[in-house]
RNA sequence: GGGCGAUUAGCUCAGUUGGUAGAGCGCCCCGUUUACACCGGGAUGGUCGCAAGUUCGAGUCUUGCAUCGCCCACCA
């Protein structure tokens, strides 16, 4: 390589184009060994004053087993790019990291695993030897996740670290349920549950998927001399049948009802009683219901109001649980052999092709079985006395219900949407929220503290003594997760975290999940602390290819985000997930955009060299004043963009700011200003070279400092060998804003 | 059935409170190899989905329509 004579002073490194991969590693863990992710450290060594505004946000917890995909690369990026801009403004800046076990999901790939190698199920080993199972195997994969998310160059706090399966956290969920129960708001009942019987457990209604399919409706009568007919899409469930429902208002059938009748309905005696309720629709199929009360969502709630008769006649492995012809048959074969005993008995009148909307499980695809199951439950409508109390409508010892809490916090702008939009579709799902079911028939998780023995019951974390048996279930991922602001921070102790970083400021996260999680953390840290969990909900959009399709492995259009950073470098990653994403929406995502972000990074790069060059022996003055007019509009114009950039970071627009500042660096100072020094500098004006060489160190600390959140290698790398650097902030991660 | 969003250059998308339309990529021409070929200069390219309204002025606000997409909802 060769040594230009005429710069002997310029680093090196500057002398060849910017290479990613010869520094993204070193930095980070340069960073990291600083401590200065610990916003404790930072105020201990000097860098963030004592009394500085805490500002904290916690990491969605990834899968501990699962791999970095592009949707989580852009929410590291985007909580990176606040963090550090925050720190660099001075704030006590936490950013808490952390881990989901993600109990279905993990629990069904080593069942997976063993099934294959072993030929085994979790029954065959047990539930002791599969938690062992899981745990090696969380062991073994949880390393990888945790260095994807360190390549991001993701500025988080790992002396805070925590896994959801971890001591602290189990305690805070025990705690939670503990309290919860002896304020009255979880009881355990016999109620309608969604029951995936490929899963083998509840889910909730959020985990449900609607897929449109063909079905058939029939029309019917139980026997010959029912007075009214009824269509049903699920012939099979009919023998569960207690009642029929009208309309009240409805003339064809009014003189019916409150008459009962026995008939023999398929081998199945049943007592059917005609009933009047308002939820009946007169204009569809017959206008009349038959009420299957174990087997549908509605009907149990008709049940609930006509004291009605459940009798379960489907189990959990979808088969037929009645005496005589459809005994232990699979639902879809029942149904078959409902359609021919009704041919035959003359009872059928009508088979209509129709659109149906079936309720899948999300995560196995089976159908959905509704039936009755003793299950734990979150009650949302109980009031309970809320003992102490920030949110804004909602008073200190006032009473109030779970869903209240959740509309309040809200509805008061103590939490607010960066995209206004999703508060009406938040108000839209409360509205609708039913008593949450909250135990799941899997063995990885938390396991309910609820013990029994000869028909007694304690709700306790350890075992009463010798004879009790604990409660099989373990509890919903997200009731646990619903935690996760406070309990990483400490709770139920009242630590010192806990008072400084909660409410967190920020929570940021894809739209997928923004009932199951942030709803429930909203209700969680309502109801435990009386205070939001959070002040702002930042909404980033789904991830898709160029062509504006789904990422998927079975489309073959997946993107690796650690390959393509490992080929344009991390900072054009972020670039490119950046520029062009607004809040909220959908976001295409181009790899060519990247290769242009990786060339603005050796663009700054070579700007570097330049100015270096010019400005040797120069010592910055940042009280320099002899600026020359032309000079001094140029400083203008930068002063006004620096606060431009500062206001748009404020209001979230990072996507603006990143642009603004790439369009600044590259066509402004690049491309106009340092043509023209050359001119100057190969003149004779000392005055106007002395002007030019400050300006232009001052405007490339300016660049350093605001593209160091989006950019963080590059600009630190540069830093590092600038003479901006100070003794007493030894990074620029460190370093102060510029308004 | 209810709600939400989108429609801007060939493609993918920005455009923050209304003030003579922008970026990346692509395409064409020219130049440069002592900051940078991971380069520079220039050119082409848009009736901002359609229609009406408010305004001195509308991509931006209002209304209607069209097309596409998403979410919610168990018409059994």
């Amino acid at each position: 390589m060769s040594t230009a004579p005429e710069q002997p002073n310029i680093p090196e490194k500057f002398l060849s184009p910017y290479d990613p991969n010869k520094v993204e590693s070193r930095l980070y863990a340069a960073w990291e060994d600083s401590d200065f992710f610990n916003p404790d450290m930072c105020v201990k060594k000097g860098i963030t004053r004592a009394d500085a505004k805490p500002f904290s946000i916690v990491l969605p917890p990834p899968n501990v087993t699962g791999t970095l995909h592009l949707g989580g690369a852009l929410m590291v990026t985007i909580e990176d790019i606040l963090v550090r801009y925050q720190r660099m403004r001075g704030k006590k800046t936490l950013w808490l990291p952390g881990t989901d076990s993600a109990a279905i999901a993990t629990q069904t790939r080593v069942e997976k695993n063993i099934q294959k190698a072993e030929g085994k199920t979790r029954h065959d080993l047990g539930r002791e030897e599969l938690l062992k199972r899981i745990s090696a195997f969380v062991e073994e994969n949880k390393a990888t996740i945790l260095k994807q998310f360190r390549g991001m160059g993701a500025s988080l706090d790992w002396s805070r670290y925590l896994y959801t399966m971890d001591e602290q956290h189990y305690r805070a969920v025990m705690e939670a349920f503990i309290r919860m129960y002896d304020a009255g708001l979880i009881y355990r009942g016999n109620r309608i549950v969604n029951w995936d019987p490929k899963g083998q457990t509840t889910i909730s209604d959020d985990e449900i998927v609607h897929e449109e399919r063909d079905a058939k409706l029939y029309t019917f009568r139980y026997a010959k001399d029912f007075p009214i007919p009824i269509a049903t899409t699920r012939l099979e469930t009919k023998v569960g049948d207690t009642a029929v429902a009208v309309h009240p208002d409805d003339e064809r059938y009014k003189k019916f009802i409150g008459k009962e009748y026995d008939v023999v309905f398929c081998d199945t005696l049943i007592h059917i009683k005609i009933i009047a309720d308002e939820s009946v629709e007169k204009d569809f199929g017959t206008g009349a219901l038959g009420v299957t009360p174990a087997h549908s969502h509605i009907d149990w709630e008709i049940a609930d109001r006509h004291n009605l008769q459940r009798p379960q006649v489907i189990n959990e492995y979808a088969k037929m649980m009645v005496e005589g012809r459809l005994k232990g048959k699979k639902v879809a074969e029942a149904r078959e052999e409902v359609v021919s005993w009704l041919k035959d008995e003359g009872l059928l009148e009508k088979v209509e092709d129709i659109k149906q909307n079936v309720a899948t499980a999300e995560r196995t695809g089976a159908i959905i079985e509704p039936l009755p199951k003793l299950q734990w439950w979150v009650n949302v409508n109980k009031e309970f006395v809320i003992p102490y109390s920030d949110i804004p409508g909602i008073a200190s010892g006032a009473t109030t219900t779970l869903k209240e809490v959740m509309r309040k916090s809200v509805e008061s702008g103590a939490v607010s949407f960066v995209s206004e939009r999703y508060e009406r579709v938040y108000y839209h799902w409360i509205d609708n929220l039913r008593d949450w079911c909250i135990s799941r028939q899997i063995w990885f998780g938390h396991r309910i503290p609820v013990w029994y023995k000869e028909g007694e019951m304690k709700v306790q974390i350890d075992s009463p003594g010798a004879g009790w048996e604990q409660d099989e279930d373990v509890l919903d991922t997200w009731f646990s997760s619903g935690l996760w602001t406070f309990s990483t921070l400490g709770w139920p102790d009242k630590t010192s975290d806990l008072t400084t970083f909660h409410p967190t400021d920020v929570i940021e996260s894809g739209y997928d999940i923004l009932f199951f999680w942030m709803a429930r953390m909203i209700l969680m840290s309502g109801f435990f602390l009386g205070q939001v969990p959070f002040r702002t909900i930042y909404i980033h959009g789904l991830v898709r290819d160029e062509n504006g399709r789904k990422l998927s492995k079975s489309l073959g259009n997946n993107i690796d985000p650690t390959e393509v950073g490992a080929q344009y470098g991390t900072d054009a990653l972020r670039m490119g997930l950046i520029v062009g994403n607004t809040p909220g929406a959908d976001f295409n995502f181009n790899p060519q955009k990247v290769g242009a972000y990786k060339k603005f990074a050796n663009k700054l790069w070579n700007i570097t060299r330049f100015i270096f060059s010019e400005t040797e022996g120069v010592t910055v003055n940042n009280m320099f004043s002899e600026f020359t007019p032309d000079d001094q509009a140029l400083t203008k114009r930068r002063n006004e963009l620096m606060t431009d950039i500062t206001r748009d970071m404020e209001n979230y627009r990072f996507y603006l700011a990143a642009e603004k500042l790439y369009h600044y660096t590259w066509h402004e100072v690049a491309d106009v200003i340092l043509e023209e020094s050359k001119t100057i500098f190969a003149g004779e004006d000392a005055d106007a070279k002395a002007s030019r060489a400050q300006f232009l160190l001052h405007t490339l600390r300016s660049l350093l400092i605001a593209l160091h959140p989006f950019m963080p290698y590059v600009t630190e790398e540069i830093w590092q060998d600038s003479p901006f650097k100070r003794d007493e902030r030894p990074f620029l991660m460190v370093e102060q804003w510029i308004e």
